[in-house]
DNA sequence: CTTGCATTTGACCGACCGGTCAACTATAAT
DNA sequence: ATTATAGTTGACCGGTCGGTCAAATGCAAG
């Protein structure tokens, strides 16, 4: 794992982390968690609320730190479609190193529990779209660069940009199903241009 | 539902898809099934041989009545422009319905069920892969209509038909989180057609 | 040395989990 | 009437579920 945590609540929601991604929120139990983290079950409801609290915890820690990643592949000063090729390389390269790491592509954590839970616990749910709607404004920022640069003309940049974001999702759950990253390598980047307009040359 | 199921088999797979769509896999029981069937446990035992086996027989029976609603959207003798129409808003129509039912857009439950187990059950993987390839040659047809047709002129056939359909499930997967049946109306038939190349007059 | 607070521990709770089983009943063929 | 078979029942299993709690600990300030 990529944070190493000392204290015990990180420890908790580092190990629950893995463990909803590695399988789902439904059948990891608090105490596989706890196992998982070296810690018993009295301080887990000392640090936490219930299971749906460390969940939502684990929601924001994800999109905190995958955030920070969004943010170092899109400050690069190059063109958008540059910026777009090293995205679509990122979620490519990510899924490789889990499928490397753990023997299966695990997809989108984020999506993932929010599918899984949308129908039945509201906090989460809610916590999903707002680490959604702010993902959005990602794409939205890359249509309009590419926009200004002329090499588009998109009018509904948020609605352009919300395509982008569903076809990325829907190309993560299938390379997940399959076990496969290699449908992200070749049909990510070539995707998200054809959603913008731009042809292959 | 739509089946009124009059034997006991029936009445529990019925109850079982239901209730899987409803909420998921992990987080519905047996004992639950078999209460919303009107059944006892035993008989559960006799028809099913575990909990995940009848998931496979959901899946199985969802997907017998998708591929017929399909064939039926299909067959019609019109250009694959107009069957992507026609498909489009059929995807949405039953979206809407489900949100009128029961409140909540719930998606599709095949890729629901493969995301949440994947990793876990490698029957129900297998069986949502048996059913995601006979999925695609419904698109793949369609593009190569589309190309006789001399509206497209797409080469790698399959692979459009892949891009197509993981659009379509990642717009469910939005629909389901934003609990918003309306993203399909306005996103999935123009995405489709963006994919395949063909841009908005 | 003592007080006070955060943390940790392990035993414990009732409910529920997926699954089993022997006994019972309904049905239909002989 | 007898038998074989399919379906049904309800009690039962060990294990696990999410969550609680009082008591014990570590530690820092006074």
């Amino acid at each position: 794992m990529e944070q190493l945590a000392t204290n015990t609540k990180d420890k908790i929601r580092e190990a629950a982390k893995e463990l909803f991604w590695l399988h789902n929120y439904g059948s990891v139990s608090v105490d596989l968690i706890c196992k998982t983290a070296g810690v018993k079950k009295g301080s887990f409801y000392h640090f936490y609320d219930s299971k749906a609290d460390l969940c939502v915890a684990c929601l924001d820690c994800h999109w905190q730190e995958r955030a920070q990643e969004l943010n170092l592949v899109f400050s690069t000063q190059t063109s958008p479609l540059e910026r777009i090729a090293l995205y679509a390389n990122n979620v490519y390269k990510n899924q490789v190193k889990l499928k490397e790491e753990y023997g299966a592509v695990l997809g989108c954590p984020i999506s993932l529990t929010g599918t899984e839970l949308s129908n039945d616990d509201e906090k989460i749910r809610k916590k999903v779209i707002e680490i959604f709607d702010e993902n959005y404004r990602y794409f939205e920022s890359i249509v309009k660069d590419a926009n200004t640069a002329g090499l588009t003309d998109i009018k509904k940049t948020g609605l352009t940009a919300r395509q982008i974001v569903s076809y990325t999702i829907g190309l993560l759950y299938q390379a997940k199903i399959y076990n496969d990253p290699e449908v992200l390598k070749n049909e990510l980047q070539r995707g998200i241009l054809t959603l913008m307009g731009i042809n292959e040359k």
